[in-house]
RNA sequence: GGCGACAUAGCCAAGUGGUAAGGCAGAGGUCUGCAAAACCUUUAUCCCCGGUUCAAAUCCGGGUGUCGCCUCCA
């Protein structure tokens, strides 16, 4: 913790680009809001974990010692995309046929499986909603206590009029609320004010839960809101200070405005004010979403063929803040350099002995750091894998600093170079599997005719070996053949 | 209606006061007989209009456009 750089930040808190700081020093708590676990995450979900890894990664690589911690949204979460709005894991059970626990389990297992296959590291906490009843109803007491909570119609609101400041992420005027555009979402007469959010309910205007627990509050047994899991989840295991909170900007209004007033009305302290929040990926025609459209998931793209380590390059290569939009097109350009990037790191000589070139590292790490302390700029910092490969140095240094990199880049480079020196390694093994013995003897000859410059006849056995039915091409790796 | 973000070449994308990084694609070239690969060279005045300044893609004002949020969303 001697020498951490200083890093910037937007942070939406402020609308600046703001100085990290950490409530201890050296240590940084992370809070990322994880996925409901009712469906398959599809890429545009992804981006947000990408972006957040990345982040955690220089955090670590900046010198920090962080801990992160992460949700798993299996209960409480309403929806309102189906006809009249269900709960969404009570949906995706009976959309499967099973059991509410059995969809979170099942998710919860693909959302790791995705972000494994996308290089995200897994977050040092991951704790399921499930798992803290007793604190919400807990914090719950508490607020009501303290006045911030009232009961009305068998539910428990937070009374987001008794805060001086609710709208922390842009001036409101509550009269601006337009509550119930949204097809489905009907107004909530229990509310005091438009803007009051439910805490705990008994009672739902839409289909029962199938979680319920006994509450202190009513007879009946009830289930949490939405928004309280994640501050109990990070006061939890993070303590009474977060220190950076992130999160897509959807979430920003009302998710996160609801968890800074209740966690600051309970704790009677300030909690979070460093907050990160990631654009939205695009398709063309707008927002990426479940329920229009392709439902692009990472094992879509692996079935397409591509690997999904290039869907990260592309997130990387374009700014966190900046909504991306995605198309085929602009990945397999993606691809391609991915692929191009991966060989170039295999042809590096890896047996390469020669002294390490301090002042390359030194000159190119220095400008690492600086443009990711630069508010998380990830598109130079994959750029500055080309100044690597061209950089005027040995193949040592240049290994060295990939591998430095990759420490925050993540893009599987080492890995993928491997995995493409084995395959060239069998393709030359291979080189002449089934392929009749009389077409070998006519490419070997061939190649002794090209050795001794004898092209004509080069040439002429090239014609006999496509009578034969076969191609023979050159390539840098010597020649393929190919059934014509 | 309110709030917010964004607008740079064919495409993706940096740049936050000093005369436009990088990548993909394209074009031209070098090279290995040809071809492929590789390598080199090359491609923009920054949405529009005004202003500040010796100097603006970068700051300010006013437009236009795209996208997002306003209790389902990462």
């Amino acid at each position: 913790m001697t020498n951490i750089p200083e890093i910037r930040l937007y942070n939406s808190y402020t609308r600046k680009k703001d100085l990290i700081k950490t409530h201890e020093p050296g240590k940084l708590g992370l809070y990322t809001c994880g996925p409901t676990v009712y469906h398959f995450a599809h890429i545009g979900n992804l981006r947000s974990y990408i972006m957040e890894d990345a982040l955690e990664k220089f955090l670590r690589y900046a010198g920090y010692d962080v801990k992160r911690v992460s949700n798993i949204t299996d209960v409480g979460h309403l929806t309102s995309d189906a006809d009249e709005g269900e709960d969404k894991m009570v949906k995706g059970a009976k959309r499967e046929h099973k059991t509410v626990m059995e969809i979170a389990k099942f998710y919860t297992d693909a959302f790791a499986s995705d972000c494994e296959k996308l290089n995200i590291k897994k977050p040092d906490v991951i704790e399921p909603a499930t798992n803290l009843i007793p604190e919400y109803i807990h914090m719950i007491q508490v607020l009501l206590e303290k006045g911030y909570a009232y009961k009305a119609g068998g539910n428990i609101y937070f009374d987001t009029s008794k805060l001086d400041r609710y709208y922390v992420f842009g001036e409101h005027d509550e009269e601006d609320l337009a509550v119930g555009v949204r097809e489905g979402v009907e107004e909530d007469l229990n509310k005091r004010n438009k803007a009051d959010f439910v805490l705990w309910f008994t009672q739902s205007k839409f289909e029962d839960q199938a979680l319920k627990w006994p509450s202190p509050f009513f007879d009946e047994m009830g289930y949490p809101g939405w928004h309280i899991e994640c501050s109990c989840i990070s006061m939890k295991h993070l303590g009474e200070y977060c220190d950076i909170h992130c999160g897509g900007v959807d979430n920003m209004f009302p998710h996160h405005t609801n968890e800074i007033a209740q966690s600051e009305a309970y704790l009677g302290h300030t909690w979070c004010t460093q907050w990160f929040h990631v654009a939205h990926l695009n398709d063309e025609s707008g927002k990426m979403s479940k329920s229009k459209g392709e439902f692009l998931t990472v094992s879509l793209l692996e079935k397409k063929g591509y690997d999904p380590l290039c869907y990260r390059l592309f997130c990387l290569e374009s700014h966190y803040r900046k909504t991306l939009v995605f198309s085929f097109d602009a990945l397999d350009n993606a691809r391609r350099e991915y692929e191009k990037l991966v060989q170039r790191v295999a042809q590096l000589d890896r047996n390469d002995q020669s002294d390490l070139d301090q002042a390359v590292i030194d000159s190119l790490t220095e400008k690492f750091v600086r443009n990711l302390s630069m508010d998380l700029n990830t598109a130079n910092a994959v750029s500055l894998l080309y100044d690597v490969l061209k950089a005027n140095t040995n193949d040592r240094t240049k290994l060295y600093l990939i591998q430095d990199f990759e420490r925050v880049l993540s893009l599987g480079l080492m890995d993928r170079a491997d995995k493409y020196l084995a395959a060239q390694a069998e393709k030359e093994a291979n080189r002449y599997a089934g392929i009749p013995a009389e077409v070998v003897q006519l490419v070997e000859e061939r190649a002794a005719a090209k050795k001794a410059k004898d092209f004509a006849k080069a040439d002429a056995l090239r014609d006999q070996i496509k009578e034969l039915g076969y191609e023979v091409k050159d390539t840098a790796e010597g020649p393929v053949i190919e059934k014509a």
